[in-house]
This record gives C-alpha cells, sequence and structure tokens, in this order.
DNA sequence: CGGCCGCGTTGATCTGCCTCAAAGCGGTGC
DNA sequence: GCACCGCTTTGAGGCAGATCAACGCGGCCG
C-alpha cells in the first residue's frame, strides 16, 4: 500500500494506523455480518477467508500472507462478506476505512494503490473461478503450488520450498476438492518426482511440468 | 454510480461522459491484454466477460446487464484481465479512467460509490466461487436462475418471467457444468413443476422451492 | 506410560456429471 | 418451398472425483 508515497503523505499514512493486533492460530479476526470498519494488513503470519452457504458448507475465497490487505469485500455492503481466520500466530494492524477513503482523497498514489488492491481482489478471484470452473483436480493443485511459490518467491523466500499452513481439508475447500483427494494429488506428484511432500513440508523439484499441468503455456 | 450525488457534482460526471458505444451481438467490447483506459457502464442491452486459459478453455466470468458497470479487474494491472462480449445488441458508455479518479477526489459521494461498485464485484465473485466450489449442478443452476430473477425485479422487469439471453453452453460455462448438463437440468426443473422453459424463455414458478435447492435457508 | 485426538494416507466402491452420439427444432437465405 | 446451421434435447455409457472405511502417526494430557 505504500508504495510510491511522499515522505509526508506516507507520514500521515502512518498516523492512521493505530492498533496492531495479535492473533492466535484459529483465532477469528473478522466474522461475516459483522459491521465493517476497517481493513487489515497482514504484518506478520497468514489467514483465509471463507464465505460460507446457508446450510453450513464453507468455501475458502482466500488465503493470505504477509503484505496482504483483507476485508475489501466488506466495503461495499459496510458488512464483512466474510470471515478471516489466522492460520497461525498472526499479527494485522488495522486500517480505518473512514480515515483510508479521506487520505486517498487527499493523495492521489495512495487513492491510485487502494484501487489497485481492490482490482487485483477481482482479478484474482476470477483466476479461481476459471480453476474451480474449467480446470481439473491436478490442475487445480499445480495452480495452487505454483500460486504460493511466486508469492514466496516476491516475498523473498524460497519458490522451491515451504511449509504450507493450511490442513489437506482446507487446500480442499479453496480449491473445490475433498481432502482425499487432495492428499492423493499430493502422492501421486511426489510418486511422479514433481515434488516432494512430508506432512506439510513441500519442496517443487519439477516447475516445469507443474506448470504444464497447469495449464500454462510458457 | 450517480446515486446519492449533487446536481453540481452530477454535472461533472456528464461532462466526462463522451461518448456512447454501440455493439451488435457478438461483438467484442474489450479483449484481455488490452490496455486498460476506462470503465463501461451499460445502458442498453447486456454482455458476457470470460477469461481464457492458455490452452483456450474459457470461463464465464460475469453476466453483466443495464446498470452495470465492467471492465474493473483491469484497473490493477492497466490492462484488461477478461474479455467482453455483447450478448445482444447493447450500449456502453466508456468513463474513462484517469478522469474518474480524479473526479472520484474531488467528490467523496463519487469516490464512495465507486469503491462500492469495486467491493460488489469481490463480494458477487466470491459467492461465485462458493457456487464453484461447494454446490452441486442443481444447486448452481436454481442459485443462478434466483440472481436472474432478483436483478430484472431490481430493474422493475418481471422477476418471474424471462428471457435468457445466453446459449446453454453459456450458462454451463458460467457454472462449471456442460451444455448437456444444463439442458437436462432445465428439463428435469420443467419436469417437477418448478419452471417453465422453452428454449430461451423461462418462468419461475416455485421460489421457494428454487431457494431450497439453491441453498438458501429463507 | 497409555489413550485420545487431529491430521494424513490409502483402498474399495459409488455416483454425478461428462462424453459421445443421434435426432429435433426454429430461423435464415436461396 | 427446401437445405442448412446453430442451438437444444435426449439417450447410453464411462470416468474423475466423492464417499465410506480402515489404519498410521505424532502430539498432548491425564
Amino acid at each position: 500500500m505504500p508504495v510510491g508515497l511522499e515522505p509526508e503523505a506516507l507520514a500521515q499514512l502512518d498516523a492512521m494506523i493505530t492498533s496492531q493486533t495479535r492473533f492466535k492460530k484459529g483465532e477469528i479476526l473478522y466474522r461475516a455480518g459483522e459491521p465493517f470498519t476497517a481493513l487489515y494488513a497482514i504484518r506478520l503470519g497468514s489467514c483465509k477467508t471463507t464465505v460460507l452457504a446457508e446450510d453450513g458448507r464453507e468455501q475458502i475465497t482466500g488465503y493470505h500472507m504477509l503484505g496482504d490487505i483483507i476485508g475489501l469485500d466488506g466495503i461495499g455492503t459496510e458488512r464483512h462478506a466474510c470471515e478471516a481466520i489466522a492460520l497461525e500466530d498472526t499479527q494485522v494492524c488495522a486500517l480505518p476505512w473512514d480515515r483510508l477513503e479521506e487520505l486517498a482523497r487527499a493523495i492521489p498514489p495512495l487513492q491510485h494503490n487502494l484501487h489497485r488492491f481492490l482490482s487485483r481482489d477481482i482479478g484474482r478471484d476470477q483466476s479461481m473461478m476459471l480453476m474451480l470452473g474449467s480446470m481439473r483436480a491436478e490442475e487445480r493443485l499445480a495452480g495452487f503450488l505454483l500460486n504460493l511459490s511466486e508469492r514466496y518467491q516476491r516475498r523473498g523466500y524460497s519458490s522451491t520450498e515451504f511449509v504450507l499452513r493450511m490442513t489437506r481439508e482446507e487446500i480442499g475447500s479453496y480449491l473445490g476438492l475433498k481432502l482425499e483427494t487432495v492428499s492423493r494429488l499430493f502422492s501421486r506428484f511426489h510418486d511422479e518426482g514433481l515434488i516432494q511432500v512430508q506432512g506439510r513440508s513441500v519442496k517443487l523439484f519439477d516447475l516445469t511440468a507443474l506448470r504444464q499441468l497447469a495449464g500454462y503455456r510458457c
């Protein structure tokens, strides 16, 4: 969010941030239906966002880590549309929305960044819809792993070796699959030499093959 | 978009709109990858937006009608992420983005409306992810029909009797199903007395049953 | 220590939706 | 009129992924 801001603007943004909150693994950052007052920037850790059907089924709609901003879906209705849950011990800082809107009016680059975040969320959701609507299970899982890989890399971590923060069931929910299917696919990718899995730690051996599986033509 | 604006602000918004463009059925409003310069407000007709996988598979991500604003997914990357195609003869007016950002800074209610549009798009995409990831075919189709019903009603049309603008294949692509499945489900809903279908004209007879099918608890 | 519990793996079977195929139907142009 | 074409419907059979079930493993607590 602060990218490209003048020092003075940065100071104003800083001043807006009053609170930094800690959550333990499993704790709820906000619930669906709660009044929306602020966005949350993740400073440490990671969390998932889920939407719930009336009958209790849940769909994980996002997996968020350091630097991500969550809660954007609450702006329109002034209520959170989904529920955010920490996947590990996590720290976020709240960005009060009315103050942010105000600042965005005063600071064009901030306004621009805000719009970028909103728009990128839409783009991300649309790729997810492509996955869920048109891809087969193995393509989805390969895409998921590559997506994680990319995001870890952008944050300066290894792009080929990381620890999953989600259970098989959560991965399944995110990808529209059952946990058994996820587990089987991990095993298959492992046997085929594409990856190494041991519980939640994953090594990607053959990015090219994964990309091909995921439907990337590169 | 203009909701809640002062007369003077309205005039400024009006002044921004230079062009109104017409498209015939099947024509492309914009393509994925094209530079993003403007949003488009639909004044007449309807269109679909689709994302394409590298291998040519396509997923319809949205179905848009009068009053909807499309193109929001291009803001973040400055390129359109999806392709928009007219489903019938359609008129849109372009809202140049740089001008709109500028105006949004000057006119708080406009800024707010813009954010609402962006955020609602995210919310819509998330419900779609819930559908695609967790619902069965009949639930998806019931949800689709109810969604249309609601939107027609909000625009002053009948909520129980309307004409589909999409082919079975397009509905299928939107819902992550094959056209045959869509056709079969229409027939089944018809036989069960929930709806009447004749080609593309649909009457909804039993909204309550559809809602139950769709997983609404109401 | 032993028992429990959450999570993961793997096998066997089932089924909802896809695939393949054929035919109907309405509109359009010749 | 007829032929063609895009769209839709319907049937038969197959398969990817779900479901059901059993077991393994590590961590935690009494």
